[in-house]
RNA sequence: GCCCUGGUAGUGUAGCGGCCUAUCAUGAAGCCCUGUCGAGGCUCCGACUCGGGUUCAAAUCCCGACCAGGGCGCCA
């Protein structure tokens, strides 16, 4: 059909006899000498429809009446000489651009109808809005960026299989239609028809299969796997998403740390040609949450937290004795000089009108505000400072290292609170001061999590990760089981959590008392884990594991916002594809197999 | 479930009580033009999400709904 892709075309080709193919994405009619840009997933060559050069006569006259039928994004093929573009008139932008193809025939192979939306790029002309772009997801694609997108996508991806392959690891599909589970997040629901009022959960991971696999003796597992969770989806959340799963026997979490350090900075040799530092720096979950007030550090830029709770106890400023009083912690961020005092009507300044945006940014995350102080002269100066005596500022002054010009950021709050309002103010300030332009990529393993954690409102026992992790220790065994650390391990890349893995309990009498300790009963244990229990007490070998997201991690690579960016035909945010609108209701008839109706039947009114 | 932001021609936008018969660009339709490459020139088409309310007067202010996105909760 073709003899060359459009991108194809050098002066190499001169004089040759070519067929191209593809949509008319710009056309730009002289009013005698016509140009097409014919692109497709290759590049962009223009063809020339030059009456005047053409000696038959019927073909001009049949070209003439063709070019006129179709617009833009229309396919068509055309057969001609690739010659020399006219002196001067090389486009240097474009690979293709020292040549053209001069037409002798041409052929339309499907119209397009006018375009919702414009595919070309064009300059100051901004994208639709997500939804157009989503319901003519297949227009959406054609868009450079888009299928570079995509490309690149495949390139990790490929790249990962490329290096787990060679490290001898195998790949195995896990089931699809699964058993629901009463742990983590919520399932998607899939009605059974032939044993009606059961139903199979599509899996949220393939937590357990993987585990079985590790018990059957693959020994080293992986699958670029698909997960379903039916909870709220976020910009880096969707129903559906990607995970590079990975499980592998007899190791510990040394081994996997550094398959997957191995794997990605073998994808960033390919993908980027630079080396990727490894090991990457660890950092417990207890420093991450009170240095950086999460779980999911970014640690490419400065403006710790310190608890400075021991220090202003000290001091008689009556807002900090009342956080403190119900046993609340105090929390000081110093605002480097370097980033307050840039010029003056430069917008990453920090003066006082942008502290009191501040305040109320801090009110707005629920804390009851912010308290500052600024370096000046050697002497630490705010409208609050004389509350605090001299004693508690050279203590302030030396445990937040502070110079001549630095602000302090006070929060006060319960622990929580003020760490994680510290977290996002660390996160806004890196915004606002643009600390983040031109930083590479910093992954860190965040490790020593506790294994479990206490629902704040109910009281009861969870799990921090999953109830497979196995405990850092000997449970039951005195001391308090309810804060045993786990041996799991969060990978963290830019300030994002994009993979989480763990050694698993293996022996079934360990991961019989985890469920005890979450509170299920021996019977529930039998019926939703009795299968699972069984397999480990068949010669489970020590095995361990990690999952990362594909989604996140391509986006974060490629700087997007949202992870929509990186695939092909995501959902909005209700969960709904707008391309194919679903979902959607199905007929009484299918329902009624699967003695459904009479959820049917609230459809009514 | 809650909070925030936004809904103006096919698309992207301006306007934010009267200068609105609503701006500009792009697009579509048509005409002109023989070397462009986001071609250019001319003509023409096309919109205030919906429902209440305030007002002499509403795209503009208020209330509610709907739609979209971001976030909280949730996501073992």
């Amino acid at each position: 059909m073709r003899t060359h892709t459009c991108g194809e075309l050098r002066p190499d080709h001169l004089g040759q006899k070519v067929t191209l193919a593809g949509w008319v994405r710009f056309s730009r009619d002289h009013g005698g000498v016509l140009f097409l840009d014919l692109a497709d997933a290759y590049g962009t060559t223009q063809v020339v429809f030059d009456p005047e050069a053409m000696e038959d006569r019927a073909a001009v006259e049949g070209l003439e009446s063709l070019f006129k039928t179709f617009g833009r994004e229309s396919v068509i093929s055309v057969h001609g000489i690739v010659r020399n573009r006219v002196e001067g008139t090389e486009d240097a932008r474009n690979p293709t651009g020292q040549v053209e193809v001069f037409i002798e025939t041409a052929e339309l192979l499907n119209r397009s109808r006018p375009l919702p939306f414009e595919v070309a790029e064009q300059k100051g002309s901004l994208l639709p809005g997500e939804d157009l772009r989503l319901r003519y997801r297949y227009l959406d694609l054609r868009r450079t960026e888009m299928s570079n997108n995509l490309r690149f996508r495949h390139r990790v991806i490929a790249a990962a299989r490329r290096y787990l392959d060679g490290a001898g690891f195998v790949e195995v599909e896990t089931p699809t239609l699964t058993r629901s589970t009463p742990e983590g997040a919520r399932d998607f629901i899939v009605p059974s028809r032939i044993t009606p009022g059961s139903f199979y959960a599509l899996p949220q991971s393939p937590q357990l299969y993987k585990q079985m696999l590790m018990v059957g003796g693959i020994d080293r597992y992986y699958q670029v796997a698909r997960c379903f969770r039916d909870e709220d989806s976020r910009s880096d959340r969707q129903p559906e998403f990607t995970q590079l799963d990975v499980e592998m026997s007899f190791v510990d979490e040394t081994d996997i740390q550094g398959l997957i350090e191995r794997t990605l900075a073998s994808m960033w040799k390919e993908i980027y040609g630079k080396e990727l530092p490894i090991p990457f720096p660890r950092v417990t979950f207890y420093d991450a949450m009170h240095h950086y007030g999460t779980d999911a550090p970014d640690v490419r830029y400065g403006l710790e937290l310190n608890d400075v709770t021991d220090i202003v106890e000290r001091s008689n400023y009556e807002i900090f004795h009342r956080v403190l009083s119900k046993g609340g912690r105090v929390v000081c961020m110093n605002v480097k000089a370097e980033y307050t005092h840039a010029t003056s009507a430069d917008d990453t300044m920090v003066g006082r009108n942008e502290v009191d945006r501040l305040i109320e940014w801090a009110k707005g995350q629920g804390m009851g505000g912010l308290t500052w102080m600024r370096m000046i002269e050697g002497e630490l100066t705010s409208n609050i400072v004389k509350y605090f005596p001299d004693d508690v500022r050279a203590g302030l002054i030396e445990r937040l290292d502070a110079k001549e010009g630095d602000l302090l950021l006070f929060l006060a709050g319960s622990e929580i609170a003020a760490l994680k309002a510290g977290g996002e103010l660390r996160r806004k300030l890196a915004r606002d001061l643009r600390l983040l332009e031109g930083k590479d990529h910093q992954f860190v393993w965040l490790v020593g999590c506790p294994l479990f954690q206490r629902d704040p409102l109910t009281g009861q026992l969870e799990t921090f990760h999953h109830p497979f992790v196995r405990p850092d220790g000997c449970l039951g065994e005195g001391g308090d089981d309810t804060c045993m650390g786990g041996r799991s391990y969060d990978l963290v890349l830019d300030g994002s959590e994009i993979g989480s893995g763990s050694m698993r309990c293996h022996d079934p009498e360990v991961q019989r008392q985890v469920f005890r300790l979450l509170g299920m009963s021996d019977e529930k244990i039998e019926s939703d884990f009795g299968f699972f229990l069984e397999a480990l007490s068949y010669g489970a070998p020590p095995h361990g594991g990690i999952a990362l997201g594909v989604d996140r991690l391509v986006s974060i690579m490629l700087g997007t916002e949202s992870i929509r960016e990186v695939i092909a035909f995501p959902k909005n945010k209700k969960f709904q594809g707008l391309m194919d609108r679903s979902p959607a209701p199905v007929e009484e008839s299918r329902l009624a197999e699967l003695q459904l109706l009479s959820l049917a039947g609230d459809e009514e009114e």
